[in-house]
DNA sequence: AATTCCATTTTTGTATGCAATTCGGCGGGG
DNA sequence: CCCCGCCGAATTGCATACAAAAATGGAATT
């Protein structure tokens, strides 16, 4: 009815998640049911759903009887978030590094080289931006993969949108990307000869140089929508 | 923080939830709106809702175009999300033995001396294993709360509907309960002369011997409600 | 007797109406 | 001049109607 033919109804979840990670919907802002029904023309009811599980997400966060608002991050979020994140990722990449099957080690090594690939490929504009982040969460995925235990999949599944949230890859540079290819190589060592503490404290290192590289490009939007008019407490 | 939870009338979510948890509804029982809705006197928009964080919990699992089905746990989860919780929880102590103010040890303290009363109160019939209960989540949650990281402790509290699930306290025998409770001293003796690395390693044992006694008794309802309802220690 | 196909039944997905609640401003009183 | 409470507007929470998809059961056919 509402959509060209063909097309079934959207995923709410889905755009309303893409909109908040590639930054068309800043932190702080306010969304209504009635402004996303109208904006994905969908009725309220799927609009609900959605944004129920963008709460259990920590994407937006509700207010009283007035919808949610896209959720702001502090730079301790970032660090607390970032600690969990290196202790599931480093625990993740040591039980990868003992279960790991060939085959996913070759898949590994594949990532690797895209990687290599896409950063030899220069002049990294926005696009290739797009390659590079493709290649790293593919290395980083294949290692959750190989960890053979779901739930922690799942567990990092959760802790993982924050960076997203920060777009932090748009602020690095040739040299920085460079940079975390060679720790993506360290980590690979380490699972390639199954040394579980090598693996897990590469792939934590690795995390906290994100977190440090967040950190240090904060301050560039950490801000809310609003500055001006804000309640700080809740 | 991140739970909106504000129930006005009757939360769906938390009926749901403590019936799952309290063992009425089984592993493997599919949910259909129109029989939660007309068990609990609410339309099936809210029903809906709830269902939607319950997947999110991780407690039910979709069925295509079916609703859902309260979800069963085999060994194999059990040690995976054991592991993930030894992790965290260990983590949390570390940095509660950093980070907890003399009032929180002080609350730590009392909650040993609340559990110790209970035990000494002996003859844990049904009554007092809920008491136990109470005593051990609230040494638990002070801790959590010690480590001062809003979303360690929302993960932990992803990963311990688990244990909560599987009720497995109904099994512990006195012996049993002495012990944990030794296991409480330790950790809090750790935490109290700020030893992080103690702390952490009591921390994490003490989870390992909960996972054990999971696993030990795990046989008698891991299948779903196909076979005959059970009711543990009655 | 087994299998396939169709009609019926169940049950979810979506849309919308209505009541309840909260916010924002406005006017009166101190 | 400032504070308090009231009224209208905005917006969610819940209920219900309708449509669509999947299962279910039965009948006809091989």
């Amino acid at each position: 009815m509402q959509f060209g033919g063909g097309a079934v109804a959207i995923d709410v979840y889905e755009a309303v998640k893409t909109s908040i990670v590639q930054g068309e919907l800043l932190p702080g802002q306010r969304l209504t049911e009635e402004f996303l029904s109208n904006t994905l023309g969908v009725s309220r009811t799927p609009v609900r759903e959605a944004m129920k599980r963008l709460e259990a997400d920590g994407l937006v966060t509700p207010i009283k009887r007035r919808g949610v608002v896209v959720r702001s991050f502090t730079r301790e979020d970032v660090q607390q978030i970032y600690d969990i994140r290196a202790l599931l990722e480093g625990f993740a990449a040591g039980h990868a590094a003992l279960h790991r099957t060939d085959e996913q080690l070759g898949q590994m090594h594949h990532a690797v080289s895209q990687y290599e690939r896409c950063l030899t490929a220069r002049i990294h504009r926005r696009q290739h931006v797009h390659d590079i982040m493709r290649c790293n969460n593919l290395f980083h995925q294949l290692i959750h993969a190989s960890a053979h235990n779901p739930h922690l999949t799942f567990m990092i599944g959760k802790v993982i949108v924050l960076p997203l949230v920060f777009r932090s890859f748009y602020w690095y540079n040739t040299l920085e990307i460079a940079g975390s290819l060679e720790e993506h190589k360290h980590i690979l060592r380490a699972i390639a000869c199954q040394d579980v503490e090598w693996a897990t404290a590469a792939m934590r290192s690795h995390i906290y140089r994100g977190r440090d590289h967040v950190l240090a490009h904060i301050s560039d939007l950490a801000t809310s929508i609003t500055d001006a008019p804000l309640k700080p407490g809740e």
